[in-house]
Formats: structure tokens, C-alpha cells, sequence
DNA sequence: AGGCCTCGAGTTCA
DNA sequence: CTCGAGGCCT
């Protein structure tokens, strides 16, 4: 089924395509990011498409040349790569590389491929007449760009004369680091000049300034990837017939070329180059925005040749983008366990950095009225280095008509009672005014059983839910008289499965006293307050009878939190809950301290994932030679355990010169 | 007031 | 795992 083409979006997006391309390309002032931008031209470009392959001005790509510069034509077209996104896109290419070439009648077991960083930069053509510089120009639209030499020049890598005499077109990309680009930023922040979105269009509209002192000033830089040209070469030098020769001429002939660059004899040695990139892109002070990928021998690229719009001897293998578009279907409203109301956004689906995400969280009615995002919105979505989808922006020019800012309800049904809810003044969430409803219910005996509370294996939300509507369970107690009988008749059940609950929450009977602190939902207990809680005063019976002045005695504990868990003791169902609970649990003694107390106050923070412990497990070896477990690292911590795949804290730690340990160095540490 | 830390929530994947 | 909000200490 083909669906029918909404000619209001189609009109909405060619101008809105047409106004940030006119910003991108004229004014060097992009107000969204590529990314978004390509989302949009990729939208724009489908419905076009499906409209018989009518192509307005509006979607085709890349920008005239600019008036202020004269004009080059290129002695040889500047082509762009055509775009893989995964593996399979990837291999699909390889396949077909290798079938043209064999129905050429050449030798496919000689391919090999060249593989290299994808700069995010502008690509800059470089032109030597008998070994001197005399000309650099911007790509244009690939066969006629600007000429920049007057700003090229001030390049520092690239040389003004080459040991000999020849004659050569070469291309490369300028681009500017990141140090560069925030010194450069905060200089016009300084003057009151406009900032530069980011660091390509720093360096875009560095090179194309009128005044090469001020290029100069700017720290450009250069990585040249490419031989166009090569006449009136020395005897002593040898063509080159591969890519990977054109790179070594080049870095012999002076120019700045990319070390990471490397030779694949197989489509598998790219896929892992990218994956190793893919993890690794921001540790380089340049931006990489995937890998390019070149047949090598040159002779091959020849019987490959173009197509009418790009070479099919190479290809540009991109990152999944980490900022996209996509629409508003509707805004729900969840309830969590403390009864705080948080509203979604649930869009329509979209890939992004390399998952599917359907939802974004819109934190509050502040963050709503700020975007003022409504349903039917186009909304910018990003996806950063880590996992939470947030969005960005909406593209108002985008927005249906008849839509109404969105209005927060006064109700909630989900809330209990008469659903009703309200906004703590000073805060930014609602909550549920009804403390008790099915809910919240819902989300304690959850809560109840999960990892850091209780933590009965294999029991999760759903299996609650289903104990709940069948109405097996309605307190903490129940759960302790549930039987294998009583399950295995429920959907999703078989007795096997049924035994399992049971044998999992017989297990979880017996449980230190700060786990059993945690599951029960007082507000501002987590893992810490219950841990610290729990080592002074010992007992259920003990905290229960201690006032909010012997608590907030403890060090760490504040008047909020030893009210919190005053008020809580004080409240009729829960105690009532508690004393129905206690009698089917074994309280642990709190664990032996160890003798040897080596670690007394010292901070540890752990990042990535360790050999041979878990998390959990590194945790209790720290805290029982006395050490403290932390999860941020500060100038007060004394040690970061660095495993596999760490995350940011490593560098963090880095930052502030905190002791690094590796897994070894830490397990002889923790030894014996 | 500021720095450090915990809580609590959201997310997706193997 | 990461972030924002807000608690606790100095």
C-alpha cells in the first residue's frame, strides 16, 4: 500500500529545507544540526519520491558558490561518496564491487580497501604548479568552487613549496579542533560577536574570511586523503597505482596525512575499523562522522568508474546519527513509585545511534512549556553519547494547523481517589494527592522485590501486575504465602515457572536489615541512607523507636531525611504492614567486619565492567576492608577502578588526577 | 554559598 | 549508566 503523499507537509518541508540550507550555505550560521537537517532533507526526499520523482531547487544538495570569492572550476570534479549505514549496507556494497569486477573481466581476489577517519570538515582542493603552492578552493558544488587561496595559505601543515618540481592537485580536510574552536568561541563572546554553531562551521567560515590575518590567528588544520593530479614527476619517484601509494607520496612530499589510516585486505578488516571508531571518535581533537572506504589499486577504481552521481569505487560508511526528527503522536502522563507524575512524549519511531526509540521523557510541565512541544509536532530528537533520547527542539515551521499548546491536566486516573493531583509550590513535578492508590501500590511491591531492595530472582513488575489483578497479593506479607499451587495456573505460568517464584521469594526471606529499609519505599531511602540507617541503629525495633533527633545525629543524616523516615513509621498502614511482614524474615546479621580494615576511608569509584567480579561484588570487597564505594568521581576520591569499557568517569578521574587502578592492580588490593 | 553526594527516574540491550 | 534535583556538610 502506498500511502498517499500530505501535500501540506511536503510544502512545510521544502521551506523549512530552503531556510536552513539558505543559513548553512550563506550565512554560515546553521540554527539546527546537520544531522537534523539531513533527517529532514531525507524526509523531504522520500515524499518527492513518491510524488513521481518530482524534484524542486528545494532538496537538492550543496550550495552555489559565493559571490565575495572569484570563482575555480575544478580541473578534476570533486565527488562526494555515496552513504552506508550498517553492516549489511556495507557488504551489500562489497558484493557489488566485486561482481562489477569480475564481470569486467579483472581479478576480485585483488581488492583490498583502504580505510579511513571521515573527518567533519570541509573538504578543500589543493593545487601545486612545478612544486608551488598556488592555489586552495572550497569544493562549491563540485565543479566549481570559491577561491580561498589568500586563507588557505595561512595553513600551517600545508608547505608553500615541494621538493620538486611537480605539478599536482591534491584534496584534503580543514578542520578545526575543539580546543581551537572554544578559544575561538569564547573570543567572540568576549566582542559580542556571533558564536560559530560548531567547530566545521568555525573552520568554513574561517576560510572564507576576506582577511587572512584573522585566518591565520584561527589554528587551521589539515589532513590531506587524496591525489587528483600528478604531472612532471622525478625519475627517482615512482607513480603510484594504489591509494594506499598516493597516501605515502603524499606524506612524502611533506603533506599532512592521517596515521590511522590503513590498508584492509578484506570488508571484514573495515567493519572492524569502524567499530573501533565508532567507540573511539571523541578521543580525537577532530570530529569523525564515520569511515571512507576506497577500492585501492587504482587500476580497479578505473574499471569501477561513477555513476551519475558519485564514484562506485568508494563509499563513506557514517555513524548512526545521534540527532534526527521525528513526530509527536501524544503526550501520556506515568506514575512513579513516590507518585510524582512525568509526562512522555510517544513518537513516531525512529532510528537513532543505533536503536529504535518510540519515547522521550519531557521531565515536567516547565520543560513542556519551554518547547512548548504539542501533539503533531516535528520535533528535533538527540540521542548524545548516552542512552536517554532527549528532545532538543520543535521545528515550529512544521507544525500542523489547530494545534493548542499543551495543558497539563488537573487529574490523573492512575492517581486513585478522585485522581486528582497537584503541584508542590518551588517544585517542578506534580504529585498524586492520594498517598494510596493502585498505582503507587503497584510500584512499592515492585520496588519491594527488585534488585536493590529484597531481590527475588526472576520476580519483575509484570509478574506483580499479574499477581495483583488476580488478586493473590495485596501487601509485602502476601507475597511470603504465596505456593507453587496457587501460581501455576496463571497465564504465562507453568508449574516450573510457578516452583522458581516460590523457591525466589523463600530465598529472599533472609535479608540484611538496609535491604529491607530500601524496599519499603520511604522517601529518600535508597542504598546509602538505608545503609547507614541500619549499621547505628541495628533493628526494625530500634530505628522504629528513635526520634528524628537521635537520626539526623547520624552523620550523613539530615532533618529532611530523618523526617521522612519518621513520618513513615508514623503512619498507621505502614506499621501495620511492617508488623505483618517481620515475622517471615530473617534480619542478617550486618557482615563481619573484616580484620584487616586496609581500606579505612578510602574512596572508590568503579567504571566499566570487571573480569572476575561483579559489580556488586567489588562493592562488598571495598566495604569490608572499610572502603568507601562512590559513584561520582570528585577531587575526594582516592581511587577509580577502571574495568573494560568504562564510561566518562575514567576520563573524569583523569581530569582531576585521581589514582587510576586497573582490574589487576585493584584485585591484589582487595586480595585475601 | 558551594562542593559533594545520594535519590529517583528513564532507557535500552543482551 | 547518566542526569537533574535537592540533601548534607563545611
Amino acid at each position: 500500500m502506498t500511502k498517499s503523499v500530505d501535500i501540506k507537509r511536503l510544502d512545510q518541508l521544502r521551506e523549512t529545507v530552503a531556510t536552513h540550507r539558505n543559513k548553512y550555505h550563506d550565512d554560515d550560521a546553521p540554527e539546527i544540526s546537520d544531522q537534523a537537517y539531513d533527517a529532514l532533507l531525507s524526509e523531504l526526499q522520500q515524499l518527492e519520491e513518491r510524488l513521481e520523482g518530482q524534484v524542486t531547487t528545494a532538496s537538492t544538495v550543496g550550495g552555489e558558490a559565493n559571490v565575495a570569492f572569484s570563482k575555480v572550476t575544478h580541473k578534476v570534479r570533486q565527488w562526494s561518496f555515496d552513504n552506508v549505514f550498517t553492516q549489511e549496507e556495507l557488504s551489500e556494497w562489497d558484493t557489488r564491487v566485486k561482481r562489477l569486477i569480475t564481470e569486467a573481466d579483472y581479478d576480485a581476489s585483488e581488492v583490498s580497501y583502504v580505510v579511513e577517519h571521515k573527518i567533519d570538515g570541509l573538504k578543500l582542493v589543493i593545487e601545486y604548479e612545478k612544486g608551488k603552492l598556488v592555489r586552495t578552493s572550497t569544493r562549491g558544488n563540485g565543479q566549481v568552487g570559491e577561491n580561498v587561496t589568500h586563507t588557505g595559505k595561512t595553513i600551517s601543515s600545508l608547505p608553500h613549496q615541494l621538493a620538486y618540481p611537480i605539478d599536482m592537485v591534491c584534496v584534503g580536510e580543514v578542520w578545526l579542533s575543539e580546543k581551537e574552536f572554544s578559544r575561538i568561541n569564547t573570543a567572540r563572546e568576549k566582542v559580542g560577536e556571533p558564536l560559530f554553531a560548531n567547530p566545521r562551521n568555525a573552520a568554513a567560515g574561517t576560510l572564507r574570511q576576506l582577511n587572512p590575518d584573522v585566518a591565520a590567528s584561527r589554528k587551521l588544520s589539515l589532513t590531506v586523503y587524496d591525489l587528483d593530479l600528478l604531472e612532471n614527476l622525478p625519475d627517482t619517484i615512482q607513480p603510484p597505482t594504489s591509494q594506499w601509494e598516493e597516501l605515502q607520496l603524499l606524506t612524502q612530499l611533506g603533506l599532512p596525512t592521517n596515521k590511522y589510516s590503513k590498508l584492509c585486505p578484506s570488508i571484514k578488516d573495515v567493519q572492524t575499523f569502524y567499530e573501533h571508531w565508532t567507540e573511539k571518535r571523541n578521543n580525537q581533537p577532530y570530529g569523525i562522522d564515520g569511515a571512507v572506504i576506497k577500492l585501492n589499486l587504482l587500476s580497479l577504481q578505473r574499471v569501477l568508474g561513477y555513476t551519475a552521481k558519485a564514484p562506485r569505487f568508494g563509499v563513506a560508511y557514517k555513524f548512526p546519527a545521534e540527532e534526527t526528527t521525528t513526530v509527536v503522536e501524544d503526550i501520556q502522563l506515568q506514575v512513579g513509585r513516590t507518585g510524582v507524575i512525568t509526562p512522555v512524549a510517544h513518537l513516531q519511531s525512529v532510528l537513532i545511534d543505533g536503536s529504535t526509540v518510540s519515547r522521550a521523557t519531557l521531565h515536567n510541565e516547565d520543560n513542556i512549556t519551554r518547547l512548548d512541544v504539542r501533539v503533531g509536532d516535528t520535533v528535533i530528537l538527540r540521542k548524545a553519547g548516552d542512552i536517554i533520547p532527549e528532545i532538543l527542539s520543535v521545528i515550529e515551521s512544521l507544525r500542523p494547523s489547530k494545534t493548542q499548546s499543551y495543558r497539563f491536566p488537573k487529574t490523573v486516573s492512575e492517581c486513585g481517589g478522585d485522581g486528582s493531583i497537584e503541584r508542590v509550590p518551588g517544585e517542578a513535578a506534580y504529585r498524586c494527592v492520594s498517598k494510596d492508590s493502585g498505582a503507587l501500590h503497584r510500584h512499592r511491591l515492585s520496588y519491594f522485590v527488585s534488585k536493590g531492595a529484597l531481590n527475588v530472582d526472576g520476580v519483575g513488575p509484570r509478574i506483580i501486575d499479574v499477581l495483583l489483578e488476580h488478586g493473590l497479593i495485596s501487601h509485602y506479607s502476601d507475597l511470603f504465602t504465596l505456593t507453587a499451587g496457587d501460581l501455576k495456573d496463571l497465564p504465562g505460568f507453568k508449574l516450573k515457572a510457578a516452583e522458581n517464584v516460590v523457591t525466589a521469594i523463600d530465598a529472599a526471606k533472609t535479608t540484611p536489615l538496609h535491604c529491607l529499609l530500601v524496599g519499603l519505599s520511604i522517601e529518600n531511602i535508597g542504598t546509602e541512607n538505608a545503609r547507614l540507617l541500619a549499621d547505628t541503629f541495628g533493628s526494625v525495633e530500634v530505628l522504629q523507636k528513635a526520634t528524628v533527633q537521635d537520626m539526623a545525629g547520624v552523620y550523613g543524616v539530615g532533618e529532611v531525611v530523618a523526617q521522612s523516615v519518621a513520618n513513615w513509621f508514623a503512619d498507621a498502614a505502614n506499621q501495620k504492614n511492617l508488623a505483618d511482614l517481620l515475622p517471615y524474615l530473617t534480619i542478617e546479621k550486618p557482615n563481619q567486619k573484616s580484620t584487616t580494615q586496609t581500606l579505612t576511608g578510602k574512596t572508590f569509584v568503579l567504571t566499566g565492567s570487571l573480569e572476575q567480579f561483579t559489580r556488586d561484588e567489588a562493592k562488598s570487597a571495598i566495604q569490608s576492608l572499610g572502603g568507601k564505594v562512590s559513584s561520582s568521581v570528585s577531587k575526594k576520591t582516592d581511587f577509580v577502578v577502571v574495568g573494560s569499557e568504562p564510561g566518562s568517569k575514567a576520563a573524569e578521574a583523569q581530569r582531576l588526577e585521581v589514582t587510576i587502578l586497573t582490574e589487576a592492580a585493584f584485585s591484589t588490593l582487595v586480595a585475601r
